[in-house]
DNA sequence: ATTATAATGTGTCATAAATACACAATAAAT
DNA sequence: ATTTATTGTGTATTTATGACACATTATAAT
């Protein structure tokens, strides 16, 4: 171990041990010196249930600020492993990977001085406010989840972390907003040539639930038998027995995503022209 | 004009004035101040002609190094403003608009250490070197220009500008490599189902320069007959008069593209499902 | 001048896909 | 037993695709 990993290999021990010991937002310590300067990484976490596309924010310990579970790069550390590694740290969940989809670099892009002026009133340590007021550059991850699966926590500077509808967000900071939005786009242009999206549901679902994914991420409404069709028609999708729900219906059948008939789809290629 | 921005201001106005009279590789100076540490702009300008696609790569001045149209962030600019000067700066190119495609920020991106041996044996001035040897992560933008309407020249730090065919690129600093081949496959997944790429070619090009070029994005042949019929129906184009070159053979259509057509396309969509 | 050549614009036709709509099947509610 | 909501699938029409053919055209060769 060289003398610079060594220090590197301190400083996270440290910041780690200031991390678990400590329970109040203005208790908690970390030196900057562990980072890259002037870069973070912001994670758009996707989840889908009967009322449309939600997205994972947190909310930070006492003022009234939301914001996506974000962070910083540690010096040794790559940028998609960054993403990783925070998602980890403060929302609680473990994905291997995320998707990167854009860099937000204005120079306004924290024009919003909430965050610098509750920070502010719980009086860090100079060191600290200076690292948050720094310019920053993010780049943004997006990830899809199966939210059944997927049982977010808050870090100890959020007193919360949840769900909320794509269009029903709450006050976020800096420019969190938008990007949100631009992951939303990036699916929708996505999904115009690829059938992603599947890793929103459950492992079994109707073809009910994959049109209405579908409707919600399009944002229109799909001919149901012809949605039906071209979808198995795909050869994507592996059918299992039926699914009772209690309804005065027709019990739907169950489909499962099929990883490796999807590989061959893909090594044959969809495309626009021939 | 406040503290601060007369700093910048001051910075900038010294950076150009040595950019400006200096003419060898070891006289320029620069402040590294006046940039956002760790990040930096790297552009990938594509080109076509008959050989195929082409890339714009600089040779520093001195040592055997080529590399991409690159450089730093000003503290009190936009990224993607910074990448348009960049490459007003680096490569004398004014393009209004650059497409933002995917960041770097690999720990080892820069473990090639070409750049900073050569630096090195020309003895710049201390702060100089710390700066170069830091850690980047560092945005790629790309962008479809006319060849023809492009008139690149070297900036004071290189030696040379030019055109390099997508498969026969020189030995590149860095992962300068895999950055350009990650643009190439960004408009590769692009072209699949917008019509991209005409940007490439003159106002007015043949039917037959359209599909070699789609042909060189996507690395196969397709049928002439269809391809024309399939890219007519599409209602982007204007047909003018018929273009002689020379050829034991009929003279094919001038076509061009029709911007207002091409958004009325836009917004009717183009979609994998109905 | 005539013929050959090479490339272009467009046509044809069989096949496949998309679209709009229909209808029987099914399970629960009445 | 009947009604209701929803599902799986069928059908008929329209549209798109893919492979290839053929006439057209400007130049080159003879």
């Amino acid at each position: 171990m060289t003398h610079y990993n060594f220090y590197i290999f301190v400083c996270r021990i440290r910041y780690f041990c200031l991390v678990l010991k400590k329970k109040s937002l203005s208790d908690i310590r970390f030196d900057p010196n562990q980072f890259v300067p002037g870069h973070s990484v912001d994670c758009v976490i996707i989840g889908f249930d009967r009322e449309g596309l939600k997205v994972l924010v947190m909310k930070w310990k006492g003022p009234e600020m939301f914001c996506l579970p974000g962070g910083f790069v540690l010096v040794d550390e790559d940028l998609d492993k960054a993403a990783i590694r925070v998602l980890k740290e403060r929302a609680g969940i473990e994905l291997p990977f995320l998707e990167q989809f854009s860099t937000f670099g204005r120079v306004d892009r924290r024009d919003d001085f909430t965050l610098a002026h509750n920070l502010k009133t719980i009086k860090l340590p100079e060191s600290t406010m200076q690292w948050f007021e720094q310019r920053f550059i993010t780049t943004g991850f997006v990830s899809l989840v199966d939210m059944s699966k997927c049982d977010p926590n808050p870090d100890l500077m959020s007193e919360s972390i949840g769900w909320y509808g794509i269009d029903e967000l709450p006050n976020l900071i800096f420019d969190h907003r938008s990007i949100v939005k631009a992951a939303v786009q990036y699916l929708r242009n996505q999904i115009n040539y690829l059938p992603i999206g599947i890793t929103l549901l459950p492992e079994k679902f109707t073809m009910k639930e994959l049109q209405h994914l579908y409707e919600s991420i399009l944002e229109k409404k799909l001919d149901r038998g012809n949605f039906q069709r071209k979808m198995l028609k795909l050869g994507i999708f592996n059918r299992h027995e039926k699914h009772w729900e209690g309804g005065a219906h027709k019990a739907p059948y169950l489909y499962s995503f099929d990883t490796e008939k999807y590989q061959n789809l893909l090594e044959k290629g969809i495309g626009f022209v021939s």
